[in-house]
DNA sequence: GTACAGCTTCAACTGCGGTTGAAGGTCAAG
DNA sequence: CTTGACCTTCAACCGCAGTTGAAGCTGTAC
């Protein structure tokens, strides 16, 4: 199979193929004698994991790291677990910190509805956003 | 006063400075015979309001803008609500999103507790993430 | 006069996940 | 036998917000 119809299969760029491979996600396949990159078809499943993992938030280095794993011939579960677990722990703490901005950006718009713009002296700006005290 | 006693002011790098009056959000100062840069009081504010700007997740491109406004003599106000509401609004997304990405995390995260490894076929890598289909 | 801190410019590097372009080789159809 | 689609490598570029380093000048204290 040749890099065009393995990335026409998973909806992929062919350099996004090429550049998995650079970055060692995906084994060199074997070449025809021409050159052209001969690929098999358990590829797909590798890309397929690799894009699934992806689409969970895990970096290519962590998706790298739990195709190692597998190479070497053991099972990645438990680092796969603890994957998912860290990233379940980031996403908590990433909508708490958004949650809160959010609180600051409405307050900061409420201010604005009040706020008249003749009162708004130039040296700061903008009133509206140096206003507030709660940030420093 | 000399770019240091800035940086140590506000509480930034030397170097943060100088990258912020390449991009236009400060204002070439003054220069020594020297050819050092001799800043007014005034820049404290700036980027005061920058830094602040930042806080609530705007870019410097978009406090670019409101600076270029403030310094046309206009009063940025409008442009600010705008571009809280604009924010305020990808926030509510993202946390939506954040959200859902979440839901699919523990979602794999019980299916891995209750997968046994021995089960798990190496050419799809890891089951606990490729096994579920609600990706593609 | 010399050590040291502070300033200058300019270019290159960081991490992330690729894309784009140049210059060229290969393969099938017409 | 040429056209066009496909493939190859290698290097450079994208946005974001700066940092780091090299090479050199300035200013002050001793």
């Amino acid at each position: 199979m040749q890099i065009g119809e393995v990335a026409q299969r998973v909806g992929l760029a062919t350099s996004a193929i090429r550049f998995y491979e650079d970055k060692g996600l995906l084994p060199e396949p074997e070449r025809t004698e021409s050159g052209y990159r001969d690929y098999e078809r358990g590829v797909l499943d590798r890309i397929r994991f690799i894009r699934a993992g992806q689409a969970v938030g895990l970096t290519l280095r962590e998706l790298n790291e739990v195709l190692q794993i597998r190479d070497r011939g053991e099972s990645p579960c438990r680092h796969v677990t603890e994957l998912l677990d860290a990233r379940i722990h980031e996403i908590d703490q990433r909508i708490k910190e958004l949650r809160a901005l959010r609180k600051d950006l409405t307050g900061l718009r409420s201010t604005a509805a009040v706020l008249d713009p003749a009162d708004c002296p130039p040296e700061s700006v903008c009133r509206i956003i140096t206003g507030s005290n709660w940030f420093t």
